[in-house]
DNA sequence: CGACCATTTGATATGGATCAAGCGATGTGG
DNA sequence: CCACATCGCTTGATCCATATCAAATGGTCG
């Protein structure tokens, strides 16, 4: 069941980039972009890459992650719709970024921005927002990784299903080993704890799809 | 044995702010600062309080920490002489700052920065450059939370002593508990890591003086 | 000297990792 | 169309690294 497919699925390959019409991005920075479509597992950027671009993401879903000498992997973020990555301290990537899923991205030239934003204020302040947004998320990220497992497995519920509680059903895009790499876990922790707290009528798993029963309850985890 | 207590150590309390001449700071940044020292311990500023400036730590050592609701502490970071805190993506602070030792901070206002940011190109670089400096310190942090107990001992030693491989003595200024609250241990698991470094030849132990016998095993460990 | 802290060290408990097996869904080639 | 391989997920048994609880040591300061 592969509940959260992509958009444009049809591509199966890197094809080759088209010209877009500058979207309205995240705020000030709306360039004209380059639409690029990636099937699931494809890398987007690989580590120790320069940035030359800052990538939005417009459907489907990405991970960044980085792989150590003796192969252990940490997923440092999965980037949704309305997502910019690539946002990053150095001039080469830190992580490298994969299609967690089939999706399109939007590729904004780096150099293009910065040199506008040595010209226009308003840009040199959304990129510093940009970066500032960056910094809290991984911050954030610290924070999880000193949690018990139960613990991390609820955070990752609730940021998975946004800040706005919508619906209760989310629709997870990634494996349960993708999610363990993200929150310091094994596969076989993340599906007993999911398990765990489906016992406690917390949530409702049926695979990828999971119903938040009891927000409250996953929210007191959240310590 | 205090080993690395703080240079102006008579001064045990917040002293009223004094005037000093624009430091050479980090880069571009060189506005007039005010000059504060603060005892060991004493809060610097609080969690969730709005950023009204940036620190520059003149001497003495600083923390970052943040306590959750059922009372656990993480340590953000240690900030030595020379190194900036108070840089953060939103407007209020997400950690709170403490003086490990009796150190020297100058405080930089923040408005002013950001109004010269928008006039001088150089002082948005370095802004930027500061932020991104943060960001990866604390990508850095997740990648230690990850390891095993002696591999983030290893690398914890590795950070302390700094890039440049001077000498091989470094004194720590703050407590194990403070190192267990850094890297997601107990303060006895940080002893017996640092004792078990020390059994395989790879450290020399003084309480808080230690001295580094042989980098490249540390290094071996920092995977 | 005595009180207080930081540190070390020992004994035991435990949460999560590891190893292993089974299951359901999906896709493929005969 | 079915047999089979593959993949993601679940579940069980066991192990181990680190936490927890506890006590002793040593240094510092009044």
């Amino acid at each position: 069941m592969r509940t959260q497919s992509a958009v444009g699925s049809d591509l199966s390959k890197r094809q080759s980039p088209s010209r877009v019409t500058p979207n309205r991005l995240g705020g000030t920075i709306d360039f004209l972009g380059t639409l690029m479509s990636f099937p699931g597992n494809a890398e987007i950027y690989g580590e120790g890459e320069p940035v030359d671009y800052f990538y939005k993401v417009l459907s489907g879903t990405v991970r960044t992650c980085k792989v150590s000498i003796d192969g252990r992997r940490q997923i440092g973020g999965f980037y949704l719709p309305g997502d910019m990555l690539g946002v990053e301290g150095s001039a080469e990537h830190t992580f490298s970024a994969e299609a967690v899923t089939d999706c399109q991205v939007l590729l904004i030239n780096r150099r293009r921005v910065m040199a506008r934003a040595a010209r226009e204020t308003p840009v040199a302040r959304e990129l510093l927002r940009l970066i500032g947004h960056e910094l809290e998320r991984v911050q954030d990220h610290v924070l999880l990784l000193i949690k018990s497992a139960e613990e991390r497995v609820a955070s990752f519920l609730l940021e998975m299903a946004g800040p706005a509680p919508e619906g209760n059903t989310i629709n997870l895009p990634m494996t349960r080993q993708d999610i363990g790499e993200y929150l310091g876990l094994t596969l076989e922790t993340v599906s007993r704890t999911l398990a765990h707290l489906q016992a406690t009528a917390a949530i409702e798993v049926h695979s990828r799809q999971i119903v938040l029963r009891n927000r409250s309850a996953l929210r007191r985890l959240n310590a």
